[in-house]
DNA sequence: CGTCAGATTGAAACGGTTCAAAGAGAGTGG
DNA sequence: CCACTCTCTTTGAACCGTTTCAATCTGACG
């Protein structure tokens, strides 16, 4: 907890490509420094040019999220503890959408410029960012088909699928027991329907056996059937998801996904 | 056309961040090859292991694709010459979609490793594909919003305003005159709605005198009316996107959006 | 014990889908 | 140059998943 925060951003990196002592050292001299924000604080909001740094959570859960002109709100991304916060602003310089806290959180923030030095100097660190980035692709183009092409239910299996996953790999949770900090209608806006859809399919997956709930905590019942009902196949999450989670059974799509090499 | 394909990826590069004669040099020396590939061909498929090469268009149009369990298709990325094909598998060794022409295509297809070296050991070179790849991130999150949290005339509006305007940045076009050589089934898969509604909305945008169509061409009567009607705000294209374009209007969110710093 | 946000439930309404059939345009072959 | 074909577009009408509105219930907290 009260580790060097420098840590928590070596040990994500060093999971995705490993790092040597030289570029944990490289990564320690970065200057950096842990704030808290209350539930429902503003990181940053859209067209703001970001400060000098660059953060990870370090703890809670937070969401990027956009608002329509016409006043409906979508949630966009759900961080979670190590997670990087605006790895985006590393290179651009205007924020695109608002980074909302769901819980009270703790962030470590470091220097951008510095750290920037650091992914453009150090080949390792260099891979191991882009791999955070182009994993971080893969989960938005899964949400664009949650989101577009998939009826409610699946929806809601789906996105619990992909929280239960993300929490133990992350090592908060276990896949069938979770907790997930969301109020209905923040579910609602991650999904594209509205909290009393999402309240009925909740309590529909709870009336099928598939799910039970103790307030916001999840107990998954059966986790195979639940991939099932949520049309969940963790490839998009990245090489080190759990290697027994269930493919998406099922397939009527034999021609376009052939499986080559099964891992 | 027959120009040194190498050289279209420093020219696009040199966009996204200038470039020095050494760069351009150390690009040109990365060994590359031309392919074409007719309409409905795919690049490659979801869960393949891609080969030692990395591509970008250099004329027709393409799209990144997934199919659900259930058989429906979505389109979660539109791409057009100069667009980057397959960067996320310069450092990801599984695709996660299926990339899809949707026109016959001339690719630029050059060596992987030795493009993933330039990047990592030329900094300009490596802020300039940083870029690239955040920018294409910023697009997916605004689909999202798009997907997630627009009635469908809006969705239809946003679409075209975003190719307009990316065509136009291209060189390819002009945003109020551009052909848009999707089928309104793919335009329905893009903005997860049934080509039967598309066509039904792409009348009343005629209808209302906000566009006409002559066959797949598009000639945007007032782009003003258009982006209003799309609540089209192309800050998430980018800073090289036409200054004038219109700001989404009716903002009922003042609270949310504080411009600041008119850029 | 009162309050307040969030969860839950019912009933009516609607945006978008589905199914089915007809029209339009481009390419092909005789 | 017409007839044929095939794909894409267009239109109508019934249907349905989801939304909307409104009311009630629940649990946490001061």
């Amino acid at each position: 907890m009260t580790e060097h925060p420098m840590k928590a951003i070596a040990r994500r990196l060093d999971a995705r490509n490993p790092l040597d002592d030289d570029d944990v050292a490289a990564l320690n001299n970065v200057r950096c420094a842990i704030t808290t924000h209350p539930p429902e604080s503003f990181l940053f909001r859209e067209a703001d040019r970001p400060g000098d740094y660059c953060s990870i959570l370090l703890s809670g859960l937070a969401f990027r999220q956009k608002v329509t002109a016409h006043g409906k709100r979508q949630i966009v991304a759900v961080l979670m503890a190590g997670d990087f916060i605006d790895a985006q602003h590393l290179f651009l310089d205007r924020a695109d959408h608002n980074l909302e806290a769901a819980t009270a959180i703790t962030v470590a923030e470091f220097s951008r410029h510095q750290f920037r030095d650091v992914i453009l100097n150090r080949p390792r660190v260099g891979v191991a960012a882009w791999k955070e980035a182009l994993e971080e692709g893969a989960i938005f183009r899964e949400w664009l088909v949650t989101v577009g092409a998939r009826p409610g239910p699946v929806r809601v299996a789906h996105f619990l699928c992909e929280l239960g996953c993300r929490l133990e790999r992350a090592g908060l949770a276990s896949r069938e027991d979770f907790i997930v900090p969301l109020t209905q209608e923040q579910i609602a806006d991650v999904l594209g329907l509205t909290p009393v859809h999402v309240n009925r399919v909740l309590k529909s997956l709870v009336a099928d056996g598939l799910i039970s709930q103790r307030g916001r905590s999840i107990q998954v019942s059966s986790w195979e059937r639940l991939t099932v009902a949520g049309e969940f196949n963790p490839i998009y999450l990245g090489p080190s998801a759990r290697h027994d989670a269930h493919r998406a059974q099922h397939l009527p799509t034999s021609t376009l996904l052939r499986p080559r090499g099964q891992m």
